[in-house]
DNA sequence: CTGAAAGCGCTTACAG
DNA sequence: CTGAAAGCGCTTACAG
């Protein structure tokens, strides 16, 4: 079937195709009556405008992109709700982009993307991106586009940056389990891919730096797979020997909290009075374990605010500031309890984290 | 700046446009000398084709929409991955929509899909589609593109639809755990906005209606908010002073369950020994919770793979089918464990469910 | 194997 | 406020 154009829009409603088009896209140079009329008639007929018309002649689209490391984890989730909200109220479009954890995935898109000619492209990864063929691709798609990066700053950077200080975050809620629980550290998962795990380890590290004798028992986990609930839990009990050692079990992310919870459990170890446990994150489900866990937050809606800045001044072509610079706090909750025994446990609410 | 085109191209070239649009499109009817030099010049000046060019000419798009009810639910994040690889094998792309379980976000992308002239749509929920606006939606956009949805049947429907059989799965479910312990049941979460627990609701009602004496003493909450883990948590807790007497809740998805069995926890019942648990969708995290929940599996792939299916043989213009159904099956943890006293946490390698 | 030229469905500067 | 016409950057039937 021959779909509906301009042309048969015009044609039935007794006008020019730029009329038409001058109501699709609600210029005020048309007549109250000669726009109604032409309403009507789309609506008659369902004609939807060829976006690819639309686009071609305009010589841009009004889509913007949103690509994030992993649809699977939920902080990334709610930054691609907030942004698409954001995106739509000024009036444009969004396309989603999952990365999957992949630099080819992530290669693939931004290809697919400056193909689209979108009108920018907000990126959110905490996976390193400096990578030749990655950072090449970047270079690339930021020449062809107003492009903005969550989550890391590189040195060869010609976009604008917005990030949480992750160095800051773990060092300052390691120094405080530390001072409440003086005992050496087991931290789960940096990893050569990614950039965030190398930030949250290096806090950890500064914070033991100041105890000489606690960093010297306390562990590193370097991690190469996926960082989740599977992992966590391995990492865990592969280690049942020499667990009491520890007084923490810090993680780069809450699925390998979660998932070093239950091997704990299964082990027979109490969380938090003989080891504490927390994450980085905060998702949704947290307070909902048992124990309830305790985690690093991000507020989203503030580095959505600071992206979303940068890629409409980016698309108005005006200067954008360089880099904007977030901070974390600490949620705690049962898992990072400083207590001896485990309290009543309707006494907290801590279901309501 | 001005991007570079195929006439850029062929300028450099030597070439027409025309010989460039072949290398482009991997036409067989280019000397292999012509392909290599054209495909160094267009490397070399880092050059992108328009889409939207070459979609307008071609008339169609090659990318297929994969719209999904939520994509803050692990199913559907599954679904979608192992769509966009199929997708991508058979050398076409994907467009990800995220429906944030709204019906207004529903019309507002299957507009948007109809604009971008997408080459086909698959469709993945369990909310209702049959009210008015949205069927109508529904439908206008099958008459753009073949559709397929997965999830639910509707009488009106033109297009194939691919399915669990949910009525089935929980009458089952329901039938095998009230054979193990012949007690009353709480069954958390059907809505009148959602067709698929609607569906699990009649079939664990379907079970009891065998047992009259413990349907009658059983309890089926219809919730209207979102179907979360604070729900869960509110909808236990609110009940505390009756809970004693059911001998199983009945969730319908793993995020109500994961709610109630911290709520289960803090009110001091146990699970499964005073209270078998069970959920909808078999999320990752279930091995992982203690006790590890139990639930209903569907498999991701052969409803992939249906789907993918229906879209091709409908963009080829061929006759698709009508309806397929697959099950799902029980997975058994200790959330449902016939047992009178919990056994040593370590014996069952729950984690590996 | 290659090129000249038409045309996909819109939008917009220009003229009235 | 409205219309005639050019043109966005590709692809393809046609001719050679």
């Amino acid at each position: 079937m021959k779909s509906i154009g301009v042309i048969d829009i015009a044609r039935e409603a007794g006008v020019s195709t730029a009329t038409v088009s001058r109501v699709l896209n609600g210029s005020d140079r048309v007549s109250d009556r000669t726009r109604a009329h032409v309403l009507e008639v789309i609506e008659r007929l369902g004609f939807s405008p060829n976006a690819s018309a639309s686009n071609l002649r305009r010589g841009r689209s009004d889509a913007i992109g949103i690509a994030v490391a992993s649809i699977s984890q939920p902080w990334y989730v709610k930054l691609i709700r907030e942004l698409r909200r954001a995106v739509t109220a000024r009036g444009m479009t969004t396309v989603v982009y999952d990365l999957e954890h992949s630099s080819r995935v992530l290669i693939e898109h931004t290809e697919s993307a400056r193909r689209l000619r979108l009108a920018g492209m907000i990126l959110a990864t905490g996976d390193r991106l400096d990578a030749a063929n990655v950072n090449a691709s970047l270079h690339r798609l930021a020449g062809s586009m107003p492009l903005v990066v969550i989550g890391q700053h590189l040195d060869d950077a010609t976009w604008p940056t917005v990030y949480f200080d992750d160095v800051a975050a773990s060092e300052a809620a390691a120094d405080e389990l530390l001072e409440r629980r003086s005992r050496p550290m087991l931290f789960l998962g940096s990893s050569a891919r990614s950039f965030l795990s190398d930030q949250r380890r290096e806090g950890v590290r500064r914070a033991l730096e100041a105890r000489p004798n606690l960093l010297r028992d306390s562990t590193f986990i370097q991690l190469d797979g996926p960082m989740d609930f599977a992992t966590g839990y391995d990492e865990v009990v592969s280690r049942a020997d020499e667990l009491r050692r520890y007084g923490l079990i810090f993680c780069v992310n809450d699925e390998l909290a979660l998932g070093a919870l239950r091997a704990l459990g299964e082990l027979g170890l109490r969380v938090p009075e003989d080891l504490m446990v927390i994450g980085y994150g905060d998702v949704d489900m947290l307070p909902y374990l048992t124990p309830s866990l305790s985690s690093l937050s991000g507020d989203v809606n503030a580095i959505a605010g600071d992206a979303l800045e940068a890629i409409m001044v980016g698309i108005a072509g005006e200067p954008v500031f360089d880099t904007r610079v977030h901070s974390r706090r600490i949620v705690h909750r049962e898992s990072t309890e400083d207590r001896a025994a485990r309290p009543p446990a309707t006494a907290e609410g801590a279901a309501r984290g």
